[in-house]
DNA sequence: GCGCATTATCGAAGCGCTTCGACGATTGTC
DNA sequence: GACAATCGTCGAAGCGCTTCGATAATGCGC
């Protein structure tokens, strides 16, 4: 493998030259930059990461913190990694996987070893170690989801409390009154996730503001789940006309089974909405309006907050993506009541 | 951060002691060992990744080539990357995701840069350009999946043919004379992908040694796919007594919905085998008795085939790994026929 | 109790890079 | 046309580690 001395003697420079030519941190004349170009493609020289990263204080490498929990949405988790993987690139960045059971210990480890200049983290818990962990060890860090009470670090996620506001709103202006939820798997909520709970909140609230009654479900995990929802969903609120999904694939897919096997159709006897949905609510039996997660963008966010603080380029911050509105033809005014007032 | 230099002051000893304390390669009296083991405590030392990967000749990293293709089966994808990190911590070994689409570039920049000791190779096409370029890198490789026609690299998988074989002969053992297949997207199949050829050829000349009908139907990608595919065999096979699956969950669930609305029942109208299952096919709605696809086995030998040619231990195999069957009672005599013979 | 092999330790070289200070050569200023 | 500022390049230090002799201390046989 060539090194940088063979690169410099090619060129008849010496090594130092070859190094700013590179970094572009001191000026280098046209021609000796072009010279110097010409060796790095003779000799397919790359740079040896250890050695730049003994030197320089950088290693080009970002870690992500991906712990797949015991319930875990596989699909929605392989996501947010392959996503994180291609913002990464784009900076010149690799991806150090750390996604075994002690999140803890594989970051200490690669910050300590100066392996990484930073991390991205997902799958933010509630109560979440990584927090004091990347804090104590003042490593450039972004999280995926906000972690509660944190403002100190760089967090990006969707306006989940809007998009609850949002999703209310939508269905109210079609005229919906009574607004059933099937929610995410309860497993979830008892880890009182912090996403849900805003989304939730937003809800609750634009439900007040406008008079709306509703009932949430929160189901087993799976299809059967979903099934099982929409059932007790309206024995709990029978005069229901519109139905969100705050959930994965699954439990949507359960859910949409059962409605169809009941023969209700939509949106004429029923105004379907999938809120902060990270599938593709298209691909659906019945393509569903959303309100979609922002995947890509969130990651990219995650990526780009990252590499900033690696920069000291300004300071950590919290991020709310505004909710934005995909129409599949799921929403509609709900049918003339039977008996009108 | 500590550095060997503060570990060596701490413990009274030189830095090359306690590099040998580490490493093992000289030995070391018990008394000093403890007090630099004392020291590395007390100051949290850990190794500069930088300075092993310059001065020694390893990284600890082993990169995952993980290409997620158009019609990639996420959740498998996840379940393969998750286990081949706990594999690689295993053995102290980091994890380097690549998973952008050019895969080529990514394990020459990682190699080039000598940022890795080896890779694990997943998602193998027929013809697969990864092949011949860690054959010219000389870069200690491990193929999850056999790349047809390579036998000069470490490779491990399962015996497809031997599971083609088994599927037959464990319902032909059962009665059966009359065998349906559902086969994997034929997306997958049109790629020519290489397991599939394997699953193929032993299943079919099992079928022909034991006298056995056979139909296969390759379907549409997804659960819809799945429901078509298994009313196109009983039009092709209508005699069919037994099922196989050589195919992802939802084209499974897709089948067993389609089979619970013809009202028949497993395994007293239908026999079914899940062949080659990366899911637990004990959570379907109808478990199912299986020859399961041995995944973290695969991703703890192909690490250990990778580190072993990092060590310069044995040389480069194909190892196939057996199949083995697991009872989950999907699988029964044929009824009666309704006129004997 | 002498030589010899073994054990325990040290010092120094060197891995390939980044970066700082130095220095001659241009260019610009009044 | 003298002086300063800038440009383009070089040499050398040093990042933290591994590893190769070298050396001192110990154990052993006879």
């Amino acid at each position: 493998m060539a090194t940088i001395t063979d690169v410099a003697q090619a060129a008849g420079v010496s090594i130092s030259t070859v190094s700013y030519a590179l970094s572009g941190k001191r000026s280098i004349a046209a021609s000796t930059r072009q010279r110097i170009m010409r060796a790095i493609d003779e000799l397919e020289y790359e740079p040896n990461a250890g050695a730049r990263m003994l030197a320089g204080a950088r290693t080009n490498i970002l870690a992500l913190s991906a712990p797949l929990g015991p319930d875990g949405h596989l699909p929605t988790h392989m996501r947010f990694v392959t996503s994180v993987v291609e913002a990464a690139r784009a900076h010149d960045y690799d991806v150090l996987l750390l996604a075994t059971d002690d999140e803890v210990s594989g970051i200490r480890r690669a910050a300590s070893r100066s392996l990484i200049d930073g991390v991205v983290i997902m799958g933010v818990a509630t109560v979440d170690e990584r927090v004091p962990l990347v804090r104590r060890l003042g490593l450039p860090s972004a999280f995926i989801g906000v972690p509660p009470g944190v403002d100190d670090m760089s967090c990006i996620d969707l306006d989940f409390d809007r998009a609850g506001r949002d999703a209310v709103a939508m269905l109210a202006d079609a005229g919906h009154t009574a607004i059933g939820v099937i929610g995410h798997p309860h497993s979830y909520v008892d880890r009182d996730t912090n996403f849900i709970r805003r989304f939730t909140h937003g809800f609750d609230e634009e439900c007040r503001a406008r008079g709306v009654r509703t009932a949430t479900q929160w189901p087993e995990i799976g299809r059967t789940g979903g099934q099982q929802a929409y059932d007790r969903l309206r024995e709990q609120l029978p005069e229901m006309t519109a139905l969100v999904f705050h959930c994965n694939e699954p439990i949507v897919e359960g859910a949409l089974r059962r409605i169809a096997q009941l023969g209700l159709s939509i949106p004429d006897d029923l105004s379907v909405l999938a809120a902060c949905a990270s599938y593709a609510a298209d691909e659906l039996e019945t393509p569903l309006s959303a309100i979609p997660l922002p995947l890509d963008e969130m990651c990219h966010s995650a990526v780009e907050n990252a590499l900033a603080l690696v920069d000291s380029l300004g300071h950590p911050q919290v991020t709310l993506i505004a909710p934005t509105y995909l129409d599949r033809g799921s929403i509609a005014a709900p049918k003339p009541a039977a008996h009108p007032a």
